[in-house]
DNA sequence: AACATCGTAATTTTT
DNA sequence: TTACGATGTT
């Protein structure tokens, strides 16, 4: 079985139909067709229905394939029907697969599974039920973080805090991050709420919580929160569920956070037949609230629990596993498991070290290049970055070499601002007390009402108590505002009024095009010379097709609201560029990972914010990304590379030191260096310049940073300037800049503390005022309190 | 109220 | 370097 049945990128295929009619409950003593070409463990974590299963599934293991077919086998057997399964997923696109694979084995009967999809979907449909219960109508609003930072801004605003030094952005991190830790605003510790703004913060989540309820609305935390509220508070509700659904399943269980585990807890209480599947391995989301912990627990707080590794790999080679297991054997918290196949053979990783990004980008596009000579396409080709300013070396590239190649993530369909705003206006629509909808398109395009006239009707709204609309037509009948701007604002209410009567005659999608043309806004972006309006146009055309889905104005609302995910086809031909993140659950035959260095991967902050426990993050992503690759795995890492316009040199990863040298192949191959003629090293001898290892040879797996570390003690960057003249348009890097700037010492906190004399190459001298895990106040002689990241200081 | 200019800071992402 | 936001100018 070479095609693995963990997700596939968007190329993938679904298993074979025939399944379907082997589904079906056989004569007696006869296996029904779903469970052939089970591995034993797959089988076990299928067939223990009754009970606490953990099912801990590596890599490739096959373990969506485990999913569908229990939920299958549950009801094929008889043991439940489709609305007694609660089955919780992360992302859409998850539920979605989940779902499709299900109607491949049962078929129609899928559609009955209402309780399948993601955390946050079937808490809201629970909360519909039960708004009541705390405070909201079951026609609540579900607010985007685009909303909430909005609305947070308003009352930081109205608390006089300085909304520069304490930002909505960070508020809305605090906040949620409470959220996930299941915490209402009176069970937040005081010592967490009083970080943001001098103890405003408890205050200002308790205001926040306020607002929320009475504009009818809840944020995505509030949709778990809420019904842990009610379950708690509600034990009748409670019971009804833990009776309702006879077994649950949750996918990603590594991922979850507090709220999602203890939202899951009261749920599987009742009956205990719950399988959780996941990968501590896999555990990459800890600075979102995942807790690692809730999987490493699961045994203590389901006694009896059956535990089924399955460690048998159908994905990646011989090579590429034992590459990436050796690499996850130096974290300590782990469950432990190994991964293995019987594929024998296969390519070693290839490990190569390039000068600069430049190389690195023109390596990678090489490679590409020759993997589709000989043969391979695009698309089986993915490059996966820690972060996203690695993508664009590449992107440069291969515009340049006209290598087709799609970004994934980045912003998204539902999160831009023309499709925002349209859907404000027909959240306005839909319901006129929305005011954050309204005072997102009030001057949208613009029509004469600006940020003056806002204050004055928000404090209108405020005195009258009064929604935003109805203050807008207070403030018409009155002279409180300026001719023009009162014409303006009465036009724009009588507008909106139209539209409304409009709407109960009208298909929703010709209101929204009615709304576009006569509120100008089509106008206004085809006047608009920028390079993106010619797409937001189209953009806009896209979102009222996809609105001809939906019956009601009401249920398209409700559908973007929880599924902002609308999948932009299969494309074609293209290879892609993604972040380590995004990659997760995805597989490609050829795996570039670039950007191997100390500093960028790991990444500095996330060691220096959470020290070992950051680490040990990375390296679960390094072996997510290692993991990803089904044939070929290629890691490289550069000696200079361009951070916020400065060169800094670079170290290897410990990473690349810590991969079982058996498995890995040093990239010694000529024709990647630098541009220049005379450019004769390889990638391996120039790693040689310590005489202390060398890093094609035998010697290489002294650990790099090590090396590095003496290095740098032995003082300045030992690495051989291969480039004489420069090739391309960019300067040459000069060589020991790098140890000025020194952006990858690697070092856990902060090396400076208060009181600290640094020199910075912009601000000059200074003393360190506070520290703050990297980040440092300092008082600058010349340039006054600045707050610096200490990479960009040094000891004066 | 619209536009230009300056200053500042700098992962990862889903719902 | 670049992108975004806040400030200042017309």
């Amino acid at each position: 079985m070479s095609s693995g049945y963990d997700s596939h990128p968007p190329h993938g295929d679904l298993p074979s139909p025939r399944i379907s009619d082997l589904a079906r409950p056989r004569g007696p003593g006869g296996d029904p067709g779903y469970l052939d070409g089970l591995n034993p463990e797959q089988r076990a974590a299928v067939e223990t229905t009754e009970g606490p299963v953990l099912v801990l599934a590596g890599a490739g293991t096959g373990k969506t394939r485990v999913l569908t077919t229990r939920l299958a086998h549950i009801l094929s057997t008889g043991r439940a029907r489709p609305w007694e399964l609660l089955a919780v997923t992360f992302t859409n696109k998850a539920a979605r697969e989940m779902r499709e694979r299900i109607t491949h084995i049962i078929g129609a009967e899928a559609e009955g599974l209402r309780w399948l999809g993601t955390f946050h979907s079937v808490a809201a449909q629970i909360l519909r039920r039960h708004a009541e219960l705390v405070g909201l109508k079951s026609s609540y609003t579900i607010i985007d973080n685009d909303d909430q930072e909005r609305l947070l801004k308003q009352l930081i605003e109205a608390e006089n805090i300085d909304a520069k030094r304490w930002t909505p952005k960070i508020l809305a991190g605090m906040i949620d991050n409470w959220k996930n830790k299941g915490w209402t605003p009176d069970r937040v510790p005081p010592a967490d709420g009083s970080e943001f703004a001098a103890g405003k913060g408890t205050i200002l989540y308790r205001q926040y919580q306020d607002r929320l309820r009475i504009l009818n609305a809840c944020d995505f935390g509030d949709l778990l929160l809420h019904n842990i509220t009610i379950f708690t508070s509600h034990p009748d509700v409670l019971t009804d569920y833990q009776t309702r659904f006879k077994y649950v399943l949750v996918d990603e269980y590594q991922d979850t956070n507090i709220a999602q585990y203890l939202w899951l807890r009261l749920l599987a209480q009742g009956r205990q037949n719950v399988c959780c599947v996941g990968d501590d391995d896999q555990s990459i989301y800890g600075w979102r609230g995942a807790e690692v912990d809730n999987i490493l627990r699961f045994e203590r707080d389901f006694p009896g629990a059956k535990v089924v590794r399955l460690e048998r790999n159908y994905r990646s080679t011989e090579h590429i596993l034992a590459a990436a297991s050796g690499l996850i054997t130096a974290n300590k918290d782990r469950l432990g498991k190994t991964l293995w196949t019987d594929e024998a053979g296969g390519e070693k990783v290839k490990v190569s070290g390039v000068w600069d990004g430049e190389a690195e980008s023109r390596m990678v596009a090489d490679e590409i290049e020759k993997a589709r000579r000989a043969g391979r396409k695009y698309s089986h080709m993915a490059i996966l970055v820690r972060a996203s300013f690695q993508m664009r070396a590449f992107e440069e590239r291969f515009v340049m070499l006209q290598i087709p190649y799609k970004v994934v993530g980045g912003p998204r369909f539902f999160e831009r601002a023309e499709i925002r705003d349209a859907h404000a206006y027909l959240r306005l629509i839909q319901s006129p007390d929305d005011d954050l909808a309204f005072e997102r398109i009030v001057n949208t395009p613009k029509r004469g009402i600006g940020d003056t006239s806002v204050q004055k009707l928000r404090q209108v709204a405020r005195l009258e108590s009064l929604p935003a609309v109805e203050a807008a037509r207070t403030l018409v009948g009155s002279d409180e505002l300026p001719a023009r701007t009162r014409t303006a604002l009465s036009n724009f209410l009588r507008d909106l009024d139209r539209w409304r009567a409009l709407a109960q005659t009208m298909p929703h999608q010709r209101v929204l095009e009615a709304v576009l043309e006569e509120s100008g806004y089509t106008d206004a972006l085809r006047l608009d010379k920028g390079p993106t309006s010619q797409t937001r146009l189209e953009n806009l055309k896209e979102l009222v097709q996809s609105m001809s889905a939906f019956d009601t104005l009401e249920a398209y609302l409700e559908h973007v609201s929880l599924v902002m995910d609308l999948d932009k086809g299969a494309g074609d031909d293209a290879v892609w560029i993604m972040t380590l993140h995004s990659a997760k659950g995805l597989e490609f035959p050829l795996v570039f990972l670039p950007g191997w260095e100390e500093g960028v991967f790991p990444s500095q902050r996330s060691m220096d914010d959470k020290g070992t426990k950051g680490l040990e993050e990375e390296r679960r992503l390094a072996y997510v990304g290692i993991t990803r690759a089904r044939e070929e795995a290629r890691i490289s890492f550069v000696a200079n590379r361009q951070v916020y316009g400065r060169w800094t040199s670079q170290l290897p990863s410990r990473f690349v030191d810590e991969l079982p040298l058996a498995h890995v192949e040093a990239a010694s191959e000529t024709g990647y260096y630098g541009g220049g003629p005379g450019m004769q090293q390889t990638a391996a001898s120039r790693w040689d310049d310590t005489g202390q290892s060398s890093f094609g040879g035998s010697g290489y797996a002294s650990p790099g940073w090590k090396r590095a570390q003496d290095r740098m003690a032995g003082g300045g960057n030992s690495w051989s300037n291969p480039r004489t003249g420069g090739s391309g348009g960019r300067s040459a890097p000069i060589e020991g800049e790098g140890r000025l700037v020194a952006v990858s010492a690697p070092s856990k906190a902060s090396a400076y503390q208060r009181g600290d004399r640094v020199f910075h190459v912009k601000f000059g001298y200074g003393q360190v005022s506070s520290v703050e895990g990297n980040k440092l106040s300092v008082a600058f002689d010349k340039a006054g309190d600045k707050k610096v990241i200490d990479g960009f200081v040094e000891k004066a």
